[in-house]
DNA sequence: TCTGCAAAAAGTGTATACAGTTTTTGGCTT
DNA sequence: AAGCCAAAAACTGTATACACTTTTTGCAGA
């Protein structure tokens, strides 16, 4: 495995658990305990851990070590307005250019999601609850957009997945679906501003309390 | 000098080196050559490689190493696609909610910029250039909007910087200045515009030549 | 002179060693 | 029993060592 892999998994493995909320915001990341669990020296950690402060899921303390981040109200509202310029111009976009073949990619996906909400599916529907603004960036064909807008979410998650309830799940899932219709039905208009509203609806369903670390790196990773 | 602030400081250089084009794209950036640069170990090196490899500014091959990135036209095309959705929004919510002060801060980076496109300063109007748009972001008070413009920023300034003429920097100050006269005035749909048509022209200045690289680390580092 | 190939040089990828800092521990004083 | 200080443990930050890969060099043969 060259090296790019090899930290690469560790990247993902910690985003997967950060955003999936196994490893609590706060958490210490203790390099020689993730490089235990990996089986790799902590150089490869280290650099793991570094891209991850990049992405702001994780944020290093000099000397201190590194931390599951704790963004804050503040922060959350800057990277929904964010959120909100760059899919309110990718909805419109989509409803002018996509084809037959993309919007049922898309129809697909919001199927899924109806499943995973049906069943109880926590990880399986954070994913793709997530997942439907990354796609419909890529179906674009515009991965900048697309790789944007999977950091921006994975940092939303960072809160949302805290506190999101089930019934909340559910309603971005119907959110998710009437989109579409407006999509289907050509109406711009409708799309970009049902697209609005949910990221209004998602972000207004954030809540401000903070539970306790989880600092059982572990656990959290097995 | 702790260790985020030894890495930073060698992202740092090495992004300017890039943005002001002293490393031309495709220069192979070999680690112990930065590292004899720059008095330190690999270490230190590799780790402000991995970022500027995140911000895209770079590319790393396994086994072969770190080059400098040469972003396709393609690539370009979709930045500036993304930079047109942000910054149109973000002009949009300027001129609403600006106060008076940040709009003469504004006024005085665009003198700024007029002085040094006058005096032919180059590294200093790229500098100008490019942090307009910052600043805008910064004055809205939204600093994560602020970083992914200032990433996406530097990126266009790969390709842009590269061919950008003297008359196409004139012209850029220009247009920001009219912009600002539209935001003066209060006038959303004029200020909006006008910003999306001055990235339209940025990008339609662009060409697709590509100049040999540089591969004298130390010359362009100096 | 040009091609091909093997040895040498240079370079990357990972682990480990070590210095300096922070956190924890355990006992001593009040 | 609570608070405080010093010694020990744990941890981070950086350099270095070494295995493995790629690139360059230089020579032999056509």
């Amino acid at each position: 495995m060259d090296t790019t892999t090899a930290t690469r998994s560790i990247v993902d493995a910690l985003t997967k658990a950060i955003v999936e909320h196994r490893l609590h915001p706060g958490s210490k990341l203790a390099e020689q305990k993730l490089a235990d669990h990996f089986g790799v020296s902590r150089t490869l950690v280290r650099q793991a851990l570094f891209q991850l402060a990049q992405k702001r899921l994780i944020r290093m303390e000099p000397a201190r070590g590194a931390f599951v981040a704790t963004p804050s109200g503040e922060e959350a509202k800057q990277v929904f307005a964010v959120r909100k310029m760059l899919e309110a111009e990718m909805t419109r976009n989509f409803v002018r250019n996509a084809s037959k073949v993309q919007i049922q990619a898309l129809q697909e996906h919001v199927t899924q999601e109806k499943a995973a909400v049906q069943r109880g599916d926590v990880a399986g529907r954070t994913d793709l609850l997530g997942d439907f603004h990354v796609r419909m960036a890529e179906l674009m064909g515009n991965p900048v957009l697309g790789q944007i807008l999977g950091e921006l979410i994975s940092r939303c998650s960072l809160i949302t997945l805290m506190y999101q309830s089930d019934n909340a799940a559910e309603h971005s899932a119907e959110d998710h679906s009437a989109i579409l219709k407006a999509i289907v039905a050509k109406d711009e208009t409708l799309a970009v501003q049902l697209m609005e509203e949910h990221l209004s609806h998602v972000e207004a369903s954030l809540t401000l309390d903070r539970k306790l670390p989880n600092s059982d790196i572990a656990m959290a990773l097995a």
